[in-house]
This record gives structure tokens, C-alpha cells and sequence, in this order.
DNA sequence: AGAGTAATGTACTATATGGTACAATAAAGT
DNA sequence: ACTTTATTGTACCATATAGTACATTACTCT
């Protein structure tokens, strides 16, 4: 029983996509798997062959997004080489919001929020996820720190929160309110927070 | 034709609570109008007699909760008079979270991001909610600004929305998490800055 | 007490939803 | 060619869902 070589037509990729596109346009409670289907012009026997459940595409969906994460596929830049490409991560979110006039937040924290309290294989999933995007800024300050550019008393991890929760924050408050004022307003302060660390050293 | 007295049976408060609960714990989508009933042992023909459609009691929670929050019925002190109800209002969101193990985030942004591009009435709701919690940061610091605890510089209202998305990207965090790190983490790191605006003066 | 309206109970409907059964087709490997 | 396994099409099903129809009961005002 050998493993079969990979499907030639795209079926389950087609479907993973739509339904993260669904996912993250109206969360998961709000998509219907009839919706996927019709989306991405597949059938609902190809579904449940490919799926267990509708919660099996949702794992599918974090899978594949966490994937695009590691491997550096998704637009913008996750990796912090210096203090501009932290600005410019900050800047980046809201320029993505801008683009799609605040209709939407975190992909991720979207699905996030729509799991019950016993799916905690798929919160496990979206743990991995955050935690490789934190650790990216936690890194960097690691990094920053051992310089000597920011004070040594200062957890790098707990300053990856900080800006982590800052724009979560942001992408979920503008999507509510459908505007990016308080998005922008608190980014500033975020940066000027940092700045303000970063001076520490002169 | 006078206005009734307010009804003796109170079937429609028990109906709105009920909803805000549910929506709390679970969300619009995830919240079945045969729920509400249920839960509050009411039937379906007092919904539609007292609502026109789910919609309805979305527009009717939000308003009960913008009521709560404007008589100061709501549990916290959400009125600032020192920097130390400012720390307070920040800690009082964590403790809330630590009593529900993590397992909701804001109520309004919960419905918030129930809500679809149509819904710009509700949104409103919304908003004016949002605005007024705001109105009470804004305004401490404007007092503060006034007595020149901060420099002048600073708008009072960019401010308030950088404490605002603190919290609230705290709480959607540790609800997606289910854990509170992150957040203690991000709300030190806020009140590290936000002391550090304080001592301007000196 | 009787009229009018407020409030509630019972039954129903159309549609959407997640999921299944099973037959049919397509691609390999031998 | 033939068997095996991968893949897809068609037809279902049980249940949940938002919402309606309409009759009935309870107040309240005169």
C-alpha cells in the first residue's frame, strides 16, 4: 500500500484557500460548508473525503496558514532585522487594513474566536501559530538586548506581547468600528514607547 | 392610545440578558434564537412580539449594556480621578479574564465581529458605546495635560485609544489563548509607558 | 361588566445545515 | 487487460434555524 503520489488536480488545495478566505471575511461560524464548496467549485463528496468534518478543514485552514508563515509566503515582513523593520511591521498592518477598509482582523484571531471551549486541538494549532510570529519579535529584541540598545532588565518576550497585543488590538478595534484612527493612534504610542526604550542606552 | 405602564412580567429584561450572555460566552452567530428561549424560559411568540427579528435583540442588548455602562452599573470603575484608577482599570480586565479562565473577550467587540458589512446601524450602537469608555480615558488625560502631569504634546484621545486597544487586543488574546500572559505582559509594558509620560514633569 | 389592547401559547413552514450512502469514474501498479 | 485504490457525482437525511399564523389569555381603562 504505497503512498500515492500527490493528487494531480488541486481540489483540497482549492478548498483549504476558499475556506480561509471565508474564514477570515466571516469567521468560521458564519461559513457554511455548502458556502466553501460553491466558492471554490468542488462537491461535497470531495469534501468529506478529504475532510473528517467541517472542524477538519478548520485544522486544514490553520495548517496551511502556518505553513505560509514558517516558509515566509504570506505578504509583508516577519522577520526583524532592526528597529525600522519593526515600524515597519507596526505600519504594515494598518496599511493591510487600509486595503481592505477595515472589514476584517486577524485571520487567525478570527477563527480563534469562533472555537468552543472543547476544540483545543485547533487552539493548540493557533498557539503554534502566535507563538512563531511573537517569536520573531522576541528575537529581535533578544537580540537588541544583548547590544546593549535596550535596558537589560527588560524580557524580550514580554515585550513581543506588547506588540503583538497592541496591533491584535488594533486589527480587531478597527474592524469594529470600521475606521483606523484608534489603530493609528495607538501604533504611535507603541513606537514612541519603543523609541523611548531603545534611547535608553545613550 | 397611552403608553402602557412598563409591563409587570419582566419577559423581555430576562430575554435581553439572556442574549447578552449567551452572545458573551458564545457570539451572535453561535447563539440560536430557540436558545435564547430556552434559557430564558420564554416562548417564541413573546420574541417576535417584543423583537422583529434576531437583529432586534442585538440592537436591544447593545442598548441595555450602553445603559449599564453610562449608570455605572456595569462591575469596575470605569470613571478615572488618579493615575491609580488608570492602573486599576487596566488590572481590573486581567482579574476579569483570571474569573472566566480566559474563555470570553470584550462582549461588545465579541458582537462587534459578529456583525456583516449591512449591519451599520448596529455598528453604530457600537461605536457609541466604544466612544463613550474612551471619553473617560481621554478625558483624565486631558485633565492631567491641563495640570501639566504630561507634556503637552500629547492628544489626550490618541492616548485613550492606545490604552483602549491594549485592552482589548489583551482580552481577544488571552480568549484565543486561553491564557493570560500575554496580557500582563502587554498591560505592564502600557503602564511602563504610560508612568514614563508621567514623570515628564519633573 | 365590557371593550380594547397587551401579552402569551401552540402549531406550523420554508430553508439551511452538517453529514451519509453509494454508485461511478479515473488513474495506477502488476 | 485487470485489479486496486484514489477521486468525484448524485441523491439523500435528520435536524436546526429564523420566522409566521392565529387563537387565547390577561390587563386596564371606562
Amino acid at each position: 500500500m504505497k503512498k500515492q503520489t500527490a493528487p494531480k488536480g488541486d481540489t483540497r488545495l482549492k478548498m483549504v484557500q476558499t475556506a480561509f478566505d471565508l474564514f477570515y471575511k466571516q469567521g468560521v461560524n458564519a461559513t457554511s460548508v455548502d458556502e466553501i464548496l460553491e466558492k471554490s467549485e468542488t462537491g461535497k463528496s470531495q469534501f468529506y473525503y478529504y475532510f473528517k468534518s467541517k472542524e477538519g478543514i478548520v485544522q486544514a485552514v490553520l495548517a496551511y496558514f502556518y505553513d505560509l508563515l514558517k516558509n515566509n509566503k504570506l505578504p509583508g515582513k516577519h522577520t526583524f532585522d532592526s528597529w525600522e523593520d519593526l515600524e515597519n511591521w507596526f505600519r504594515f498592518f494598518i496599511t493591510v487594513q487600509k486595503g481592505i477598509n477595515c472589514e476584517r482582523s486577524c485571520p487567525i484571531a478570527t477563527i480563534g474566536n469562533d472555537l468552543t471551549n472543547d476544540q483545543d486541538l485547533l487552539r493548540q494549532d493557533i498557539r503554534l501559530i502566535y507563538r512563531f510570529s511573537r517569536q520573531a519579535l522576541s528575537k529581535f529584541f533578544a537580540g537588541v538586548k544583548v547590544k546593549g540598545e535596550i535596558s537589560s532588565s527588560i524580557d524580550p518576550e514580554a515585550l513581543a506581547d506588547f506588540c503583538f497585543i497592541v496591533v491584535q488590538g488594533g486589527l480587531l478595534i478597527s474592524k469594529v468600528e470600521r475606521k483606523l484612527g484608534s489603530f493609528e493612534n495607538a501604533v504611535e504610542h507603541a513606537l514612541s514607547y519603543l523609541k523611548s526604550l531603545k534611547t535608553f542606552k545613550k
